[in-house]
DNA sequence: GAGTGTTTTAAACATACGTTTGGAAGCTTT
DNA sequence: AAAGCTTCCAAACGTATGTTTAAAACACTC
């Protein structure tokens, strides 16, 4: 099980062909001949393909999720601080997050937000256990914290925003652009992560921040 | 190819488990079984799984452009005129048709609003080219009305303003919530299209209005 | 009610998939 | 260099898939 060659070129291959077409699309064949290496050594090396599938989450999500919790103490952030982070610390602190991972990571960050965008999507049962028992927790912190910036928020309008949020993370993440390439800008609008992101957070901050429709709840 | 019962069958079913699972963990063979019809019948009436899918999507996409295409005249607008629309109501008419089409459809709203949302996320090839071919007229109208009613954005920020909006929507649409049953409130925040629109549309224009980043285009 | 076209049915077909197998090849340790 | 372990490989396995077939059942016209 030690970091061997063949588990690299399966991981960076498979993370690939997974970003383009999906987990159900992307066959173990393709995989290996796009690997180089045997059929058969998927399975020797992970066990089945539902457990590469996840070991290809968490070779990003591990860093990511350490990244994030380091931040949070070099910010002093605490569960138990009755002050809330501002909301575009929290939003910056996942997006340079997310920035960070791809120096040490082969296949560049979009591909790894395009497989997080899957990972909410493609409803993939075993996948969604394994996140859910891995990564819930700093999931759960980094709520709490939201939660604490947004107290003029109803329950409803807090929830619905955060999901308007992350699907809006989710999507941007699929660089692929299926439908959007019906947009006719697709092709200046160059992709570079920085300035995406550069966007995105004054995007989802304004979402967020705005003026609530709800009645303003006591919490 | 009349409307007939057997027809009707396949598709209502096959909305569902598209929407549940999505397209490729559906067999034909759960189809049929859950429609309580044979197993041939799908190619008998459709030709192939991939012609039911399309099938599917015109079913609501039809509706859903006439829809929109009636209030666009309703209000007026048209490609040619100088003044353009208010960007508020270019995301009201949306939704609006959207939540309009349900009546005369057997699944609700939430079930196809999940589909369009798989139709931005799956890649399948043959229904993107399908969707291009049929539906990419009074996508691109819309989009010269976002232009028209956002000049003081550069393009570049323009799409992926768009990029980040079509997230949310596609996103919200996919009601299944996979990753999101980590949030708490989920329960709590019941899922009433019309709510949800509600709280949608504020929150998208929030963002689409916010102070741009770039400096401002001439366009 | 015989004849004609349409729809349904059970069965089979071909193919692609994930997984398993048993032996060969490669290392490392002695 | 033999032994023991790990890794690799070609082949096969069982199963599930979309699709096709040919006959049966049905519906309707004349």
């Amino acid at each position: 099980m030690a970091q061997s060659v063949t588990v690299d070129k399966i991981l960076d291959a498979a993370e690939i062909l997974f970003a383009e077409k999906g987990f159900s699309e992307t066959s173990l064949r393709m995989i290996t001949s796009n690997a180089g290496v045997n059929l058969a050594a998927v399975n020797y090396h992970f066990g089945s393909k539902n457990a590469l599938i996840q070991a290809i989450f968490s070779r990003f999500l591990g860093p990511l999720t350490t990244l994030m919790e380091q931040g949070m103490a070099e910010k002093g952030w605490s569960q138990k601080d009755e002050n809330a982070p501002l909301l575009e610390d929290i939003l910056k602190l996942y997006t340079r997050s997310l920035l960070k991972i791809p120096t040490s990571h082969p296949n560049g960050v979009s591909v790894f937000m395009r497989l997080m965008g899957l990972a909410y999507t493609q409803s993939q049962g075993h996948l969604r256990r394994y996140l859910e028992d891995e990564y819930s927790r700093i999931f759960r912190l980094l709520m709490h914290f939201v939660k604490q910036s947004t107290p003029n928020l109803s329950t409803a309008e807090r929830f619905w925003r955060i999901q308007f949020t992350m699907g809006s993370v989710a999507f941007t993440m699929s660089s692929i652009q299926p439908l959007t390439e019906i947009l006719e800008d697709s092709k200046k609008a160059q992709a570079n992560p920085e300035q995406v992101v550069n966007f995105l957070v004054p995007y989802l901050l304004a979402g967020l921040t705005s003026e609530p429709v709800d009645a303003v709840a006591i919490n």
